[in-house]
DNA sequence: CTAGATTTTTGCGCCTATTGCAAAAATAGC
DNA sequence: GCTATTTTTGCAATAGGCGCAAAAATCTAG
């Protein structure tokens, strides 16, 4: 039996002193109603009205349970209140995880117009570079740049990763503008590369025509974040090859200068695109929904750093 | 659905942290928690848990939600468990309705004790000698005196309800003892007859031998209340048929004095038994048996104002 | 006091919803 | 990579609730 339900009635028919009336209110037949209480007192184990088949009379155990019903009912529709208010409007804490670097650069600039937007939402990051299980570690969502390995998740993209070959002015000035892919091989470049877990550094492209490079590279330096490499990069040290979402700002104000731009540079699986990912909810929560949509209309398409029609990054202060 | 089960369900889902461990506990398989869940969810709106197939993690909804669930829960319990303490010990108000005589001489005397037995129990006595309906009224119990027209109604026989014929002794050693229902229609003999609405004032006698007597009686002094009665009984003007639960202590004090002991008095219907009556309830209160229990223990069998060999009533203050 | 009306109760057929089992899907740990 | 455990889903059986209609009972009006 349902004990809601029950109550429910029980509580309607206190209200309208008849079961008939109560079971009008909840659209039940008055012998439904009847049933209902009738079970209810078999399992309470105790009378709760006293009937004549023309009215009925509280006990006075049924008075007693009547209050804490009127309470109880009262208590379940606050709960359910409660969770469909979290529901409707985005507040509560958002657990977001991201990834170091583009959360340095991409995402917590941003927060503090987020935050403004949706004044009741309380934000908790976590910066971490290792794939992580979003669900185990609790978080809302997560961003992740090219890595989708966990299939039951859901992701949405927020821009596309884009990687791009750059320099120093002052470096190209000294060692001259490749036009090639094959111009990287001459003797006198120098490299700046990314690393992870001391695979081959080897640099793939791939012309309009579909032609393809795969260039070993010596690099003098190696690290595992593309931020170890960006001094070095702006002060002429060498080339690098390196996310717009890194190095794209850099470009626009000419601290960089993006070479090779008539060949696509890595393309491989890996790379493929910027995702958020969550939980595959039925009941999404709003506030993951609001950041993921404010992200995606702030990085704009194609992202602010990817359009040299863009301005400076006026949150960056790199 | 029933929310209380899924309530429940979900609780234990949280506490174990497995809706294999949750329906263990409640002797349910796991796809039934599983479905009970999720319907919780849809009905819901929000999602409770982020799911892999292999763990649960609460979602911010689902913690504010199981806050308030734990609450809900815990007074459910408690609302059951109130009334079931109720239903247990013997407590709370009893509304007790008696008739004015019986209840001044036969009960009110009682509560004393009564009370002093449960302390818990708080009594609310009414006193009318109209038919009353007891559900109507609000009464837990009610004591009628030879009156049974509600036939919904169960009865306890509390005491028989015997009639006698009495008069003062100085009465009759002046006017001489009657020793048949004839003698009483000798010329020289009063009467104080209790009458209720002018009907017919006609004493009932039946024999050993099953012989039957109708006297068309005169009476000096008419009172529609037995107690109306006494005094003047008591002070020798006449002849009286009274309860003995009115004139039982008179007698057993020899303030009057029984006569034509061998003839039944007043056979009819109307006079069978003292019944305390009360709602036909599968679950009777405690407190409603705990007071007959007690009437019936102290009233005894015979009851004590038709024993001579019981002394003065210690309660009576008469 | 009688008759009608209203309300509760009960019997019965119907139907929905829940359950358990078994299989599938998926993942955590070894 | 394999195994074991957990969630999920399909499916059939079942139990419980529902409405309708009739019966029982009592309040009310004439």
């Amino acid at each position: 039996m349902d004990q809601v339900t029950s109550m429910k009635l029980f509580h309607a028919t206190v209200l309208t002193g008849s079961f008939s009336d109560a079971g009008r209110q909840h659209g039940l037949a008055p012998s439904s109603v009847s049933r209902q209480i009738s079970a209810l007192e078999d399992r309470l184990e105790v009378q709760l009205f006293n009937r004549s088949t023309r009215q009925l009379h509280l006990t006075e155990a049924g008075e007693i349970y009547h209050n804490k019903v009127a309470e109880i009912l009262q208590m379940i529709d606050d709960a359910e209140e409660a969770v469909n208010e979290l529901q409707d409007t985005p507040r509560g804490t958002l657990n977001l995880n991201v990834p170091i670097a583009f959360g340095r650069r991409k995402v917590a600039p941003l927060l503090p117009k987020f935050m403004a937007q949706y004044p009741e939402i309380d934000i908790e990051l976590t910066m971490t570079d290792t794939v992580i299980n979003v669900i185990e570690e609790g978080a809302d969502v997560a961003i992740r740049v090219g890595e989708l390995t966990d299939s039951s998740l859901i992701a949405r993209k927020l821009a596309p990763n884009r990687r791009v070959v750059a320099a120093a002015p002052e470096y190209l000035a000294k060692h001259g503008i490749p036009e090639s892919p094959d111009d990287l091989m001459a003797e006198h470049h120098r490299f700046l590369s990314y690393r992870r877990q001391h695979r081959d550094d080897i640099w793939h492209f791939q012309g309009r025509d579909g032609e393809e490079w795969h260039l070993k590279i010596h690099a003098h330096l190696h690290a595992n974040s593309g931020e170890g490499l960006l001094p070095a990069a702006r002060a002429g040290a060498g080339i690098v090859l390196l996310p717009t979402y890194l190095v794209g700002l850099d470009i626009q104000r000419g601290r960089l200068q993006s070479i090779l731009t008539d060949y696509k540079a890595s393309p491989t699986a890996l790379d493929t695109d910027i995702f958020a990912i969550y939980p595959p909810n039925r009941h999404l929560s709003p506030k993951v929904r609001a950041l993921v949509d404010f992200l995606v209309n702030e990085y704009g398409n194609p992202p602010y750093w990817d359009d040299p029609s863009v301005g400076p990054d006026p949150f960056m202060s790199e």
